[in-house]
Order: C-alpha cells, then structure tokens, then sequence
DNA sequence: GCCTCGTACCTGTATAGACAAGTAACGGCC
DNA sequence: GGCCGTTACTTGTCTATACAGGTACGAGGC
C-alpha cells in the first residue's frame, strides 16, 4: 500500500504482458499466456500470476473467460468517467472562500412531475430546500433539493451553514446508489438571477438522485453558471 | 468470473464487514477486524480474509495502512464518475439509426489559442476535421477536431463515413492519457445551424485532449444540443 | 523527562498444492 | 451424419505457510 514490498513479482508479470500488449506482439483478441505459462515462463506461482492477470482484467485491459482463456480487451476508450463533486470540497480545494445562502426551506407536496422523479404517488409530502454556494463572493451553483422525509427524516432542521445538504443525507440515510444527468440549457429567470448570469448565459445543470434502502431519498438539482464552471477529467487508460 | 464457485467464501467475508458498515455497528474511521481476526471469526484462511479487506479497499469501503490496520473509509459520495462515449456506439445501442456528416477536412496552421491547447509553437501543422453525427435524421454532436500530424499522421486519407476520429486515433497513436472538461454555453452561429437550434438553445461541449507519446495527439470540441443531448450515469457506492 | 530498543501486531507479498467448474476438441458409437 | 462421453486445458477458488517491512507501544536506560 504505503511502500511496495521490494520484490513484487506479480507487477514484472503485468509489465510482461503489458509489454506484448504495448509493443503490438499480442493485439486485441488474441489470447494472451495462461497462467500456466506464465509459471514457466516466469518462475513464479500460479496465484501470483494469477493475481496479475486479474487486475489486469479489473482494469479492462484482458478479458478473461473461465475455462476458455485470457485476451487482449477491445481498446476500449469510449468510456471516459468524468467526476461530479461535492461543491463546498470543490471550492475550498481551490483555496477560495466558501459560503452558502439559504434561500429556502419549506416542506411541500409532490406535484405529479417530482412524485414521478421520486416514484412516489403525487401528493406525498416533501422536504424542499433551496441553497446558493458562493465561491469568493460569486455564486457558483444553485442547489434546488428534494428529500423524503420518510426515509430521511430531520431533514429542515439540520443547519445548512455548518453541513451540506449531501453531508446530511449520507449520514442519516445509507446511500446505495446515486444517478447523475448532465444537461446544458438556458435557466429559468429565478435561477438566472440567483446565479447572476446575463441573459443570454447558459447554464450547466446536474440532476442528482440518490437512493437508500431501495427508495428515492433525494433528488437535487444542481445549477452552475456556464462561463464560470466546467466538469473536468483526466484520465489514464491502463 | 462468469459463473462464480459455489463455495466464494471470500464473499462471505465482504459481507461480514459490509453488513457491520451498513448496520452502523462499524463507523467511518473505526478499525475493522484484522485479517488474523476473520481467520479465528470466520474460519478461512488469512488470504481469503486478505482478498476480502483488498477488494472492498480497492471499492473505496475500507483504507488499510500496511502496519497498522484496516479501517472503514470516510463516505466518499463525493466523486461521481460521469461517462463520456463514443458518439456512435452511443447511438447504436439506442437502437437509432448513425449517420455521419463531412463538413471540412483540411489542413491549416495553429493559431496561438490552438497552439497553446496542443502545447506547440505557432504556426505547427495542424490536421482538421469538422464531421456532424445523426441520430436518425437529427444532428447530435458537431465534432470539430485538430490532429497533429507528427503524432498521427494520415489523419485526412481516413474514410470517416467508416471509422470515427477516435477510432481512427487509438489505431494509429497508443492513447497514453485523455482530459475531459464539460461546459455549458451557448454556441456561436455556425455551430448553431449544424446542430439545427434555436436561438435561445443551450449547448452542451465536451473538450477533449488525447495525449499519445508524451504530446497532444488531438483537441476536440464535441458540440451538442442541450435539448436532446445529455449525460449519465448510475454509480453504486460499495 | 526524553530517547532508544525490543516486541507484538498488522498488512503486503510469494509459494506450493489442491479441488471445482466451464469449455473445446477429439473419438467412438449409433 | 449426428450424438455423446472422455480428456485435456483453462480459470476460479481455497488452504497453509512463510518472510518482509511498517507501526505502535511499553520497558528500560540516560
């Protein structure tokens, strides 16, 4: 983890295929050595081999399949994550000031469009909050969030200054899974002016849903300015 | 791999420690059993128990710290992976018919904004394509895209109505490293009328740069409309 | 009080050996 | 020809054992 152990065998038999891999001596498809081979190619143990050929596989580089063999994955560059993160860490990772406004906090009932959103009947009651983050002055994203109160209860009486509504939620409800929609469009006028955004600013918006025990527990809506934010990536095949 | 042993008693083990996470009996930063403690509990042996612990490291649930021991990871909901595909596998999978537009091929010379993106001199060579991609009749990505020919060259002799750029790139430089940024605007005319919106409509960029071989290979700009375009992901923590 | 050394514990890694289960190919049987 | 079982090879998993290197902590010496 912290420092390698000194010999590490197992990275000599990944550089080994990786090599063959890299140089064009084994192409996409292509079976690449069993990890029988590998032994008596290499002198180690099969669990070594077989822990290389695994990660390898973990990384997308082999494909192996059981009882047939192991080969070289389609160069498949097509996915390329990009990463969605907390906006407070975002800010104070850049060394800026960060603040909040809240600018709203009610508890509603669902209209037909947000019961759909959280698959619940229309007419379920909701808790509503409505944030402004700022970075140095500048709001930065418009938080527009929705939450179960059934599955997360508390929710109006947390104290946005001090957590986020993100933070608030993963402590008092499990996360089991989070779904995230990018989209580009021109916002409404109130998020325009929350945002201070000229009239013919776009507007990046990420729609975030997270799950717990199996339900919707919140859905938030998050808006930034287009000349102002971007998501970015970088990523390192292999 | 494909169909997994009936035994997998290292699953047994992830379970044990999820279940203690989920419940709350193990809190984020407390200290999980050793591997020694999962051979007496659990009766395996101390590398079922080690594949256990590394796996559910490597998922981000735990952190170990060789020496000390094994700990449950602070919730990091934080960093959400959005994938970014290519366009004609995209359509593809969505059953939808691909169609693909040349708008320009040329060759020119970097500008200094473009120089400056391909980290070159002024005036280096560039290769050029504008391609518009459909999606049964509708245009969904204008793909403007600049090519150094030192590091790939015969990017203009390829027939784009068979290959994509990306394609066509991955074959000819081994793709070292690839950096996403995503942002909102609205697009200037040209774009504008290429991807068929209106006016007020936003517009969806993703910047790409692909290194291959220490240098930028390509910068591309893929346009799309905010009404019909947008990105996705679902992720499970753990 | 402070430093040092030894010890116990933890993870990281490697090995050899074993059985299970899936796949492919070959050969024999009908 | 078509079907079926044997056989060889592959990966998946598990066990027992071993050594290396890092860390924490207490005992003892200064």
């Amino acid at each position: 983890m912290s420092s390698p152990q000194p010999s590490a065998r197992y990275l000599q038999v990944k550089h080994y295929v990786l090599d063959q891999v890299a140089a064009g001596t084994l192409r996409a498809g292509e079976r690449v050595p069993s990890e029988n081979d590998l032994v008596r190619e290499l002198r180690v143990s099969r669990m070594t081999a077989n822990r290389a050929l695994k990660e390898l596989a973990a990384d997308g580089v082999l494909v192996r399949v059981a009882g047939v063999g192991t080969f070289v994955a389609e160069p498949r560059v097509h996915a390329h994550p990009l990463e969605v993160r907390n906006i407070a860490d975002e800010i104070r990772s850049r060394g800026h000031e960060y603040r909040v406004r809240v600018g709203a906090l009610a508890s509603l009932l669902a209209s037909r469009e947000l019961a759909e959103r959280f698959e619940l009947k229309t007419g379920a009651p909701l808790d509503y909050s409505l944030l402004t983050h700022f970075e140095g002055g500048l709001p930065l994203q418009v938080e527009e969030r929705y939450v179960n109160p059934q599955v997360a209860p508390g929710y109006l009486r947390c104290d946005f200054t001090q957590t986020t509504p993100h933070e608030f939620l993963i402590k008092v409800a499990p996360l089991q899974r989070a779904e995230h929609t990018v989209r580009a469009l021109l916002p409404e006028r109130r998020i325009r002016r929350l945002l201070k955004l000229e009239a013919d600013e776009a507007c990046l918006l990420i729609m975030r849903r997270t799950f717990s025990r199996g339900r919707v527990a919140s859905v938030a809506d998050l808006y930034h300015p287009g000349s102002r934010y971007e998501l970015a990536a970088n990523i390192q095949p292999r």
